[in-house]
RNA sequence: CGCGGGGUGGAGCAGUCUGGUAGCUCGUUGGGCUCAUAACCCAAAGGUCGUUGGUUCAAAUCCAGCCCCCGCAA
C-alpha cells in the first residue's frame, strides 16, 4: 500500500495517542497537524501550547495554528496544497469549513468518543458517565458539515466500570482510538468499508458543562450524585464548601446496606476509616478522597479527622454546601 | 508582572504574630483487656522543621534568595 498523506488536526491531550499511533505507523505520512493557538494556561498565565503541537513540533511535523479556520483562506490554501488523502479530526475544537471538508482526495475521517448516534457534540464521555450508561466507545466517521452527523464507519464499544471517571475514560479511549483510526483507514483503502447512515431520531447530544454543574445538589439520590461527581472528575472538579474552604472531591462510593437516617440531606453523618459519610436524599453517599483548596488530594478520613470529627464528637451539625 | 494557599516523624495538622526542651489526631510495632474486634488500655520506634545564607547567646519561629506542591482564574 502507498503512503497515505494525512491532516491530522486536534489538540488537547486526548488527540495525542492517536497521533503517536499514526507517526508510528508504517505507509501513512503526516504532512501537517492543525491545532488551536497557543493560549494563556496555567498558574501565571503564560502562553501554552496545546499537547498536539508539542508531540508535532518534537516530530518535526508542521503545525498551522489558525485562530478561525473558517476565516482563514491562506491557512485553507495551505492545507489544499498539502494534498492530503485523507484529513483526520479528534477532538479538534473548530467546526470545518465546507471548502476544508473538500480538500482532502478521500474524506475527513472524525474519531468521536461515543457509540454515534448517541452524544453527539464537545463533551460525549462527561455525558456518558453522567447519564450511569453501562457503555460507551469510539465511532469514526466521514465529517459533514454538522456537528458528529456524518456517516460511520467503525465502532468500538467499551464498558464503564463503577469508578470510571470522565477522566479515567477518556484514558482509555484515547489509547484505543489510534487502533480504531488505523483499522479504518486499512479497511476504506482495501474498499472494505461501507459507510452507514445515522438514525437521527435516535440522536442525542451532549454539549459542554457549565461551571455551575460542579455544585452538588445532596437532595438527589447517593447513586446520582456519584455519576456526577465522577463525570465532573477531573475537570471542572465537583466542589463542595465547607467554612469557606472549598473541597474537590475524588473519589466517592455508595454506601450499602444502611438505611437512611432522618439526618437532612448534605449533612455528614460520620467519619471513619473509609471515608466521610454523607446523607444525600437517597441513600449515604461515601466521600474517600477530596483534595482542600490549596492543598494536594488526600484521605477523606484524614483530612475529616481533623476538621470535621471534633464537630461531630460534640455533636454539632455538620453539613456540605 | 493575573489572584491566593502550602512544604514540621509514614498520613493529616498545631506551633511562626510575641525566638528559649518537637506537640496533636491517626498509622506502624510490641504488650494488655476481650468469646471477639477495625473498639478500649499501656508502651515503644520514628523528625537535618523544603533548601541556602543572614540576624542572634539562642531560629520551625525574624530577614533575604532559591526549589517544589496546590486552589482560583484562563
Amino acid at each position: 500500500m502507498l503512503a497515505l498523506r494525512l491532516v491530522f488536526m486536534g489538540t488537547p491531550d486526548f488527540s495525542v495517542p492517536c497521533l503517536n499511533a499514526l507517526i508510528n505507523a508504517p505507509h501513512i505520512e503526516i504532512v501537517a497537524v492543525v491545532t488551536q493557538p497557543d493560549r494563556p494556561a496555567g498558574r501565571g498565565k503564560k502562553l501554552t501550547p496545546s499537547p498536539v503541537k508539542v508531540v508535532a513540533k518534537s516530530h518535526g511535523i508542521p503545525v498551522l495554528t489558525p485562530d478561525r479556520l473558517r476565516r482563514e483562506d491562506d491557512i485553507m490554501a495551505q492545507l489544499e496544497a498539502f494534498a492530503p488523502d485523507y484529513i483526520i479530526t479528534i477532538a479538534f475544537g473548530q467546526i470545518l469549513p465546507p471548502r476544508v471538508l473538500e480538500t482532502p482526495k478521500k474524506g475527513v475521517v472524525n474519531v468521536h468518543a461515543s457509540l454515534l448516534p448517541e452524544y453527539r457534540g464537545a463533551n460525549p464521555i462527561q455525558w456518558a458517565v453522567l447519564d450511569g450508561k453501562a457503555e460507551t466507545g469510539l465511532t469514526t466517521m466521514f465529517s459533514d458539515e454538522g456537528v458528529d452527523t456524518g456517516d460511520m464507519l467503525l465502532k468500538r464499544s467499551l464498558p464503564i466500570e463503577a469508578d470510571d471517571t470522565t477522566g479515567s475514560l477518556s484514558d482509555k479511549l484515547a489509547h484505543i482510538a489510534g487502533s480504531v483510526l488505523l483499522e479504518t483507514l486499512a479497511d476504506l483503502e482495501n474498499g472494505s468499508l461501507t459507510p452507514e447512515k445515522q438514525n437521527d431520531a435516535l440522536a442525542t447530544f451532549a454539549p459542554k458543562l457549565k461551571k455551575e454543574d460542579a455544585s452538588i445538589d445532596w437532595t438527589a439520590s447517593a447513586t446520582v450524585i456519584k455519576q456526577r461527581i465522577q463525570a465532573l472528575t477531573p475537570f471542572p472538579s465537583a466542589k463542595v464548601t465547607f467554612e469557606e474552604v472549598v473541597l474537590k472531591l475524588g473519589k466517592v462510593s455508595v454506601v450499602e446496606g444502611i438505611e437512611s437516617s432522618d439526618a437532612l440531606a448534605g449533612q455528614v453523618l460520620e467519619v471513619n476509616k473509609q471515608g466521610i459519610w454523607v446523607q444525600t436524599g437517597g441513600g449515604i453517599l461515601c466521600i474517600e478522597s477530596l483534595q482542600p483548596a490549596g492543598k494536594g488530594l488526600m484521605k477523606a478520613s484524614d483530612w475529616g479527622r481533623n476538621a470535621l470529627a471534633t464537630k461531630l464528637s460534640e455533636n454539632k451539625m455538620v453539613s456540605f454546601q
